[in-house]
DNA sequence: CGCGGGTGTCGAACACCGTGCGAGACTCTA
DNA sequence: TAGAGTCTCGCACGGTGTTCGACACCCGCG
């Protein structure tokens, strides 16, 4: 419904005003059913699996109609993006930043479990679409409820998430490659065992850590590395707000370097 | 070189033995030669600047002669990728673990800078080529000196890169996005402001905050952050060796629980 | 010398992709 | 009833990865 769907410069869809729907009986595709159907058809086929032809195929439409509802492809995810967002509960914040900050991280990592596509899609726009913002917020709220000043929260969701996502991506990505290519997964990993122990000749140690990761179930395996590096991220969050609470204590005493000089010092 | 370049189910490039070249004047084409075009090609425009048509072109040739040298596309970029592991410098441990580990992280961080498309890449494929296995190999003995067991140093490894990864994916997400479509860049930017300063009135807080990083510069901003996530990740890391070491210097006294039911509790 | 086979290159073709353009149909308002 | 807006869509363009079969070259062998 927006005059005309064309890009035209704008930073992202949600800026572009749309304008109301006309008299009673509606267009017969809407940006809503547009946007559905790509959800439905990126999680059962994947991200290659969404074309504009298949899309409009779906909608039983043809292809370039979809263009009035939608500037490009971009958009599209833009939109679908956010669509998804929606899906991650929130809760207001329960007086344990840690536990909320957590379950914000495992929210985050179902979902792209649940919709493996989102993962490639973080950061290509602005992400400012109505749930995002409100997925912020909560966010926010969680970390200045635990005492984060304001400066500090962005940097701190960023950690969070940005470690969530790294970490789903790697193991997605890898997920994904077996599903799609490999036919035989015993005799592929069986190869590859086979390719490793030569080529691992000049690195024993490395050898017997590895191996002793194969034997063990993958999806185990992951699981473990996910649950080890987020309770890092946490403790080092932990150890932060420890640092500053102190600091602050012996203020006027003696001038500390703050804990951004700190960390320069240190990288 | 090889026998033929068929893929055949083999679960990467290296697993495949190449053949000792012919006579005296090689082909015209060598896997080198191609592998080298490609990552300049991909440094050049980007990773959709990179076709079989485009590369066979820019080394004098038919877009189909490279697939005598390469199974196909995804080999290509499995070897381009482990070309690229080359240029990490590594280290012996200096005893150091913590500085040597974050000295791991930056190298990491500015190759993916160096070569913004190798970030999509990870973990595409198993990343087993002889670079890419040196590597691995180096992070573990920075971590093994550092009195890692054998089974975390994996999940300590993982941490980091996929910190890394996901921070530097999101930046550069961000970064190329805006190259690519805006033309000008300040119009873009107040729009997005205009848009965020209406769309935000829900959430007051959350305009604050942002409001304060869109007039930092956007360079030192992202700088900061990942500058903060890391050393988090560095204190994460060192809380757990310390916990751990007081753990072990307990034993037999009471049974402590292990640190991964601990955070699988908290998780 | 001749010749078979491996090595290497390549043009044509297939089935896709995103999307600009313009024609047309339908519906609401004046 | 005229006109303007809303919405759908066929065609075409220039790209993509990859398969297939034809072809040239050079080596060692008989």
């Amino acid at each position: 419904m927006p005059e005309s769907a064309r890009g035209d410069e704008v930073p992202t869809v949600w800026a572009r005003a749309t304008r109301a729907r006309r008299g009673q009986s509606g267009p017969a595709l809407t940006r809503e059913q547009i946007v559905r159907a790509a959800v439905e058809l990126l999680d059962a086929e994947g991200p290659d699996g969404l074309s504009m032809r298949r899309l409009g195929a779906r909608l039983g439409a043809g292809a370039t109609s979809l263009y009035w509802h939608v500037a490009n492809k971009n958009e599209l995810l833009e939109l679908v993006f956010d669509e998804v967002m929606g899906e991650v509960a929130t809760a207001p914040p329960s007086g344990d930043w840690r536990a909320d900050l957590l379950a914000f991280a495992h929210e985050m990592r179902s979902l792209m479990f649940r919709h493996p596509w989102v993962v490639a899609l973080f950061g290509t726009s602005p992400n400012v679409g109505p749930h995002g913002l409100a997925l912020a917020n909560a966010a926010a709220e969680v970390l200045t409820a635990g005492g984060f000043a304001p400066s500090e929260v962005d940097n701190a969701i960023s950690l969070v998430m940005d470690y969530v996502i790294g970490s789903v991506a790697t193991e997605l990505a890898w997920i994904l490659r077996v599903r799609r290519d490999v036919v035989d997964v015993e005799r592929w990993t069986a190869a590859l065992q086979d390719y490793l122990r030569e080529a691992l000749k000049p690195y024993p140690s490395l050898w017997e850590f590895w191996r002793a990761g194969l034997e063990m179930e993958d999806e185990r395996r992951r699981e473990d590395r996910y649950v080890f590096g987020i309770n890092r991220v946490m403790d080092g969050l932990e150890v932060y707000v420890a640092q500053r609470g102190a600091k602050e204590r012996e203020v006027g005493e003696r001038q500390g370097e703050s804990q951004a000089e700190s960390d320069r010092r240190g990288g």
